[in-house]
DNA sequence: TAGTTGCGCAACCAGATAATTGCGCTTATA
DNA sequence: TATAAGCGCAATTATCTGGTTGCGCAACTA
């Protein structure tokens, strides 16, 4: 219960990263989300419930319902951890292009 | 125990994602890796399993020694996912862009 | 006002996780 | 060859997680 949110754990669970999905269209209330997966209401409660703990998702009241939006801010902090390892994959990238530029020039020189 | 992996789960674990920060750098034997955290041998040993199952690491027999090395392809996997999110927060920006254009347009016309 | 609808919260449960401990196997070293 | 080092695997355990059910409360509606 008092577990440290965390957001990488918060987008761990495939039904998370749903809600996710859907609700950057457009902000949805528990009960329309839970339309989407063969859920209850109160499962998808508790999953808005640990998204809006690492404010990945906020609540925005409107008379009994309650519509969630997505906090797309936070999404970045996953792209800020991805950075390096997209530095590495876009090296062996570049490397990839040399040996093929080399292997082009030994072929114009035959 | 045959969990399906899922490579979102996979770096939900902070060890597993420090562990792939490391080996990033270096490949690395399991030994090296545990004396970097406050855990046993065989705990990492558990989480190389979970990422090597999930293709996010690799094992490179040297003797009687197993180097484990990234495989960085996986990790594109998250930069995919991410993706769609992060064209609506380039898109946000430039809106307030926009906003800040038209603003200085205004104040020119003063 | 009475009944319905949309919610969140608490209790409970089964299955998953991470970590420890104890092996046994293979490879290096004295 | 005997001993030590590096591993992975299996069993065990405490904890976490996702889901369901049953409330109770506030807000619409007939």
């Amino acid at each position: 219960m008092e577990t440290r949110r965390d957001i990488f754990q918060a987008i761990a669970d495939p039904t998370r990263r749903a809600i996710l999905v859907l609700i950057a269209m457009q902000a949805m209330t528990p009960n329309a989300l839970a339309e989407h997966f063969h859920t209850s209401r109160q499962a998808v409660s508790k999953h808005l419930k640990v998204l809006a703990e690492c404010e990945l998702v906020k609540p925005e009241l409107s008379g009994r319902e309650i519509y969630y939006q997505l906090e797309i801010g936070k999404m970045k902090e996953i792209d800020t951890w991805l950075e390096p390892f997209r530095k590495i994959w876009a090296d062996r990238f570049n490397q990839l292009d040399d040996v093929l530029a080399t292997l082009k020039k030994q072929q114009n020189e035959k």
